[in-house]
DNA sequence: ACCCGCCTTTGATTTTGATCAAGTCGCCGA
DNA sequence: TCGGCGACTTGATCAAAATCAAAGGCGGGT
């Protein structure tokens, strides 16, 4: 199964009609935004809020899956493996980003919580019946997926043709620019990713990624407490470290 | 300017009600099959086919982008570079896709020619509003997407986890399966990429693709006349080889 | 046919990052 | 407070791919 710790359930039937998401409250960029307010209650009804707890899988490759899902708070890991084992973290998504596949039920990667992450569930058969009713929310998940093709793209540059180096400071920037949206970037921040994920996503080896980070704070582009707790004095260099122009 | 070198419009008024996209004529899988026939003259109308050489540029980093396009035959690649000239192929397009980038009007990549090419353009302002007319549409586009991102991230799993071996392997793999799409896998083709377009392709350098093809070759993985002519023994071998469980 | 230029191959050497192997740090529970 | 365990760091060595360098081959033009 895929969802693994229901947590609670809002009770909707105390707002009237709500103008956002009642099981989501808050910031949920995802999908409601294009839903009119029948339709966004009728999506409430049927949503479900969930925690997941760190290292926790939201859905499996090859399994079959019966939901999407907004990202309330926290970090979640993309990844695909190789029949030896060989692991490689395919994409990170964020708070308010929506998860799921459309038109498919099989899915061709692993989710997986990479800290204490909530979302909020949506069965696909509703979102799957307001998709033909609202022609806007077809839209925004293109636009998802069109944002996820740019980012996708945009790594495969860095998996191709950046020195080890250059992939270390590129996630950071990475995480700088994405771990608290609301601010925009950001240059004191909790790193979501342990060393092994951080090599994961890197095509590298946890040795590596440790000797770089190491690297970086000796030459004052970073400084870090705890191995997790980073601080950026200039983004700018962290950046010219990247290799983003 | 974006597209290179006009060919020849067809004369659409000919026929009265096409069922295919006339400037396109046949397989254009494209974005022609969810229009109505009113629509799919309207599109016809303003539909121009041209022939790209190969290494010309269709679309350049950076530019805004004036229309999109269906592949009638040929091979684009989709790149992007860094700063210093560092390239990276992040996408093949074969016949029939559908190129271009819906709802933004500037290019994040490079899209070129990698053989001979024929192109069906569309002005974006005709495709937009088509769109809007016919939901069909966008869903098509979003299909495309969706099927673009899936091979990006095969990719990026390639690129960050497997040997240069497994990446040579890969990619012959993939031309095997695309290039040619009515026949599906074919155990014979041409190459359409150059050994520098192999490894921008594949994040490796023009020797070691040059090495490794060799090493399939004497393992009698593949055979290969002209450097460009392959002969795939087997399918399965090679796709063992890749990696591909 | 011959030459020239480009693409490709092959060889020698170097470099980067992987692998193997110990530590160290910090946190949690006894 | 003390172990113990898991995550991280550091060091030594190795291997894969990059780099540097020099030939081949193939095709197009004269």
């Amino acid at each position: 199964m895929q969802i693994v710790n229901e947590h609670r359930r809002k009770d909707i039937h105390n707002s009237d009609i709500p103008t956002v998401c009642a099981a989501c409250e808050a910031r949920h960029g995802g999908v409601c935004g294009t839903l009119t307010p029948d339709q966004l209650l009728d999506l409430s009804r049927h949503s479900t809020r969930r925690s997941i707890e760190p290292g926790r899988e939201v859905i499996g490759q090859g399994e079959t899956t019966d939901s999407y899902a907004n990202i309330i708070n926290g970090v979640v890991k993309l990844s695909k493996v190789l029949a030896d084992g060989r692991q490689q973290i395919v994409g990170l998504q964020f708070a308010p980003d929506f998860m799921g596949r459309p038109f498919t039920r099989e899915s061709a990667l692993t989710a997986e919580a990479a800290v204490d992450t909530d979302i909020c569930c949506f069965p696909r058969t509703v979102i799957d019946r307001l998709v033909s009713e609202a022609p806007g929310l077809e839209h925004r998940l293109h636009e998802q997926a069109l944002k996820e093709l740019d980012e996708a793209r945009d790594w495969m540059l860095t998996l191709g043709r950046k020195t080890a180096q250059e992939k270390v400071a590129s996630f950071l920037y990475i995480i700088a620019t994405h771990i608290d949206p609301e601010k925009g970037t950001a240059n004191e921040f909790d790193l979501p990713l342990s060393r092994a994920d951080i090599a994961d996503y890197l095509g590298l080896t946890i040795e590596t990624v440790s000797r770089q980070i190491t690297k970086l704070r000796k030459d004052n582009v970073i400084r870090i407490e705890n191995s997790r707790h980073v601080t950026v004095p200039s983004l700018d260099r962290l950046m010219h470290v990247a290799g983003i122009d």
